[in-house]
DNA sequence: TTGAAAGCGCTAACAG
DNA sequence: CTGTTAGCGCTTTCAA
């Protein structure tokens, strides 16, 4: 290309772009075609486009009349600054990820309230992903959810694997468990219940004050902690009072209406004595409750019934069950607290535990309350 | 400043780039400490950006072997794309945005669990925001959900106050409204329920088959839709048999089961005979239910109890109870497809209503289900 | 089939 | 207190 064809490009382009500015200088008069940008804020108000971050932003100092002018112009403009503008500049996206597996039962409403107003109060947007189904990686061979779009995520129980879980960890992603414990070797805050505690505290109640002794157990899914810790107390009760622990009173519930239903008529085969069945859930007691109907038993003069979780339904069941209100809103809630500080700070704490509280209904032979 | 500092400062400023990239260089030896660009993909691959950027985006030919050995970058680097770079550029932030009173009742499960899988069956994300509390918008004067960080929203109920509303419809931003009809005049896609048909359906059935004439009805909260259309169709149903509205007959549920408690006291007080009580939903109907033993009174011998929704929690009421199915998760996922359609092409359909289902149970006076 | 380069709208030094 | 300017990482013409 010589010299010509050079300057003459050089022309023509000047040209497109001059009929382009006039274009948009048209448009814009047509606020729906061309949204305001931080230039159009600064033109108006007569400031520099960094005079406008500062007064948008709180960062440094501005003569008041200039922020006010500067105000007015956001205000007649109805500009509102790019999000991804703002986070390609600012190294930040300002969201929150929550990864689950899939939205369902009766814990999910609670945890999500928790979860989204503590983003809400801590100025960030909250980004939802779940796992289920199309969980993997993309073509791409990335997660839906990660560093890409997000500043941290909370994690809850199983919802994401392991390898991305540490792959996240490696390049120091900030990240918080919800009821689940880190991989080995991951140093990652982790939030949830007293799960153990709350479990312990049932099959004291059980023993000590209802006089049973044949307690079954109804476990939730294989790997779900929750249900571990919840085993555990089982156990520890047992034992603490001198009480053999029996396989044969467990069966897996699985965490859900219709396993647990399952689960007890596959108890009840058995034909071993039952004092009380204590599922490891409310909605696997549930599944309990129709089970020993069927059976044409009755809760609980014949069979005692507790759950775990205290879920809006359990009280209007006949009856109404006996459970341990996990404060289910407070830990998300909670585990937000704990990723805004692990941003913001790079400390968090490692371990949260929500304290649990007996809930005492008829469905364990309790007197009628109130 | 003279000749000689503007050289000074631009050798000073070469060196501390020159160390500022040194030092980049040692830092991404640990993976965690910078991520990968699209740049360092290139350079391993021995591409442009360009190159790399079309094989990722699929746009544009590129040669097989190139591709793969930009897919090869890709993985050794673990190439994460960065969105919001990808959102500035493309002008699109690939989210689509759910804005919602607040997080709560057995409606919102199911409603989320249909948008969480339309968004991801689309290749969108889902941002949330409750309006409750915070809602308004924030010192900028704007949403945390809009324009700036979604590509599209779905508006729930009266989530979003109306001058929002209008604001973003002149500026054509896509949105889609769920439960709720578009404001005068704003031409918006809606997508709901045959609250009407269903309520219909419901009466015709409570006066023909159960032959119940004193029929009260607890609306929701005033402005609620689908409650309006609910109250047409039990209005409709009186005047198809010939039975005439009576006031007295009608106090305010609020959607809700607190409310719906004190409605139906406030109802029994006027010691009017009554047949039955049609509950604007199922959360209203549980009110009324403990309202209704409270007062001594058995359902359905005394009084038939029916609802509107068929929330979980509704069949294992004592008695179950009789109300009319909404396909709330349906009514979800399908809100998404019509902005997903009203995003890419421009069109929906304006209003999009899903059918509803009676259920009978034994809170109207039916004999038990097998 | 590929590369060069111009932004997208904003933040954050830095200079004044 | 305010303005200038260099990118942030990517998409997208336009040329080659």
């Amino acid at each position: 290309m010589n010299e010509y064809s050079l300057r003459y490009v050089s022309v023509y382009r000047k040209r497109l772009h001059i009929l382009y500015v006039n274009l948009k200088g048209i448009m814009s008069q047509f606020a729906e075609f061309s949204r305001a940008t931080i230039g159009d804020v600064a033109e108006k108000a007569g400031v520099s486009i960094a005079t406008v971050s500062r007064v948008i932003n709180k960062t440094g100092q501005v003569a008041e009349a200039t922020a006010a002018r500067v105000w007015g112009a956001v205000a007649e403009l109805n500009y509102s600054p790019h999000a991804a503008a703002r986070g390609l500049a600012s190294r930040r996206t300002n969201n929150i990820g929550l990864v689950m597996r899939e939205i369902s039962g009766e814990f999910f409403s609670p945890m999500l309230r928790g979860i989204e107003a503590g983003t809400r109060e801590n100025g960030y947007d909250l980004l939802i992903h779940c796992t289920y189904q199309s969980g993997d990686a993309n073509q791409l061979g990335h997660y839906a959810l990660g560093e890409h779009n997000a500043d941290g995520m909370i994690v809850f129980v199983d919802s994401l694997d392991e390898n991305e879980l540490v792959r996240l960890y490696q390049m120091q992603f900030p990240i918080v468990l919800l009821h689940r414990t880190p991989p080995e070797g991951l140093d990652m805050p982790h939030v949830s219940f007293e799960n153990k505690l709350g479990a312990r505290k049932l099959v004291d109640y059980l023993i000590e004050v209802r006089g049973y002794k044949r307690i079954a157990f109804l476990p939730g899914p294989e790997g779900v902690e929750d249900s571990y810790w919840r085993e555990m107390g089982y156990r520890d009760s047992l034992k603490a009072h001198g009480i053999a622990y029996d396989p044969a009173l467990v069966v897996t519930g699985g965490f859900d209406e219709y396993q647990g239903q399952v689960a007890v008529a596959q108890l009840l085969s058995r034909n071993i004595p039952i004092d009380a069945i204590f599922a490891g859930d409310d909605d696997t007691a549930i599944g309990a409750l129709i089970a020993l109907k069927d059976a044409g038993l009755r809760v609980p003069e014949d069979i005692a019934l507790v759950g775990f979780d205290d879920i809006r339904l359990s009280r209007y069941l006949t009856p109404p069950l006996t459970t341990v209100r996990a404060p289910i809103e407070q830990a998300g809630r909670e585990a937000v607290k704990q990723l805004v500080s692990l941003i913001q700070s790079g400390r968090a704490e490692k371990l949260t535990l929500l304290p649990t509280e007996l809930v005492i209904r008829r469905s364990c032979g309790a007197p009628e309350q109130a």
